[in-house]
DNA sequence: TTAGTGTTTAACAAAACTGTTTGCAAATAT
DNA sequence: ATATTTGCAAACAGTTTTGTTAAACACTAA
């Protein structure tokens, strides 16, 4: 009977911690065994090489990180640009909030590592492509009907996303001189502004 | 004669290059050694520890990351709202073109070393509350004329460095697959969009 | 010339880290 | 019941990395 795979579960879970926490490099494998109350033995056992480890981590993470564009593109079927919008800045914003260290993690090792990059750019590309299109569709009913200025589909993207994920950049730092209603208060301002920001600057 | 102190400038030298590619983990004393053409031993004879040098280097760092800031508010002392953005989007995507690496060293060192953070809090903090203020009195010119809509300064200030930041984030990703004009030619309609991305959202 | 100061090298030491081997105990199959 | 596989721990091995030491070297000033 003994324990049905546990500890296989346990190391990774440490791992993901470890690695999200720290990156690649200052990830060990010590210490990873250590968090998940292993012999370091164990996980060379179950993974054998600490890269083994990180990938099997790493592509878990880059397919939760498209997991709130495949849910909008899913869910917001034949919708207004305005109403995707809000949707989306809204979906976002509680999967940033869920996941505060993800993208930053992404981030570093797709840009510190070509396979990596490699690995995410596979994964993200067709929900993205999926998007832009979209997105563009979009734009272009709006514009024709007048009720928005032309904009670009990878820019309004690209703005949409920089100003959810900088938000979340900036709030451990924001919010380590705060009460914690006073930062979930700054989250919430900031998610309702940039909606309207966005909205705003897309208005003809 | 020997060279003089040369090499404290050649080890320092190194030290930024291999930090800022690699972050403080990545970086080998060993690698920053031969990277500026010395013993490893030289090294510690004159930085004594990885972290003394990697403190060197940090406070460098984050003096720069505040100088375009430092930049415009010593130059546009009166000018309306609009050129301040105007002026400032421009000098700091020169800035980041100048220095692509820079920001995203300068926010994991700052995000993973709660020493380091105080040491970027501390350097910052003036010059941002500098800009605080001076925002502030912009904005409540404009909208006190009817010209702009009522925003926040922390808002439109954390909006802009969003646009400008995520702008040289995604960079190296979107010019992988780029020549280098219409690499060039991504920056430059960024940058125009930006601006008049920032300019529309806060009409009345 | 010599004593002194700062610079450089080579060799060494210690620790941290990744990965392997061995062996044993429990579980499963034959 | 016996053989085989699987899960696990302890000890070991090799490498990388950081840091130290001692001696050589170069230059300056007395």
């Amino acid at each position: 009977m003994a324990n049905e795979n546990n500890n296989e579960r346990l190391i990774l879970q440490a791992a993901e911690e470890e690695f999200i926490q720290k990156g690649y490099n200052g990830a060990k494998t010590t210490s990873i065994a250590a968090k998940a109350g292993v012999t370091h033995a164990m996980l060379h056992y179950y993974y054998r090489t600490k890269e083994n480890l990180f990938q099997k981590v790493f592509s878990a993470k880059v397919q939760q990180v498209v997991q709130p564009f495949k849910e909008l593109l899913e869910n917001d079927k034949s919708i207004t640009l305005e109403k995707a919008i809000r949707d989306f800045i809204h979906l976002h914003f509680s999967f940033l909030k869920a996941n505060p260290l993800l993208i930053n993690f992404v981030y570093n090792e797709v840009i510190s590592n070509p396979t990596n990059r490699k690995v995410a750019i596979k994964a993200i590309y067709p929900t993205m492509s999926h998007l832009y299109a979209r997105v563009s569709s979009l734009i272009n009913a709006e514009v024709e009907a007048g009720n928005i200025t032309k904009i670009k589909p990878l820019q309004l993207i690209l703005n949409i996303l920089s100003l959810n994920i900088t938000t979340f950049m900036v709030y451990p730092l924001i919010a380590e001189n705060m009460q914690q209603e006073q930062a979930a208060l700054f989250l919430q301002e900031r998610e309702s502004c940039n909606i309207s920001f966005i909205l705003n600057a897309i208005k003809p």
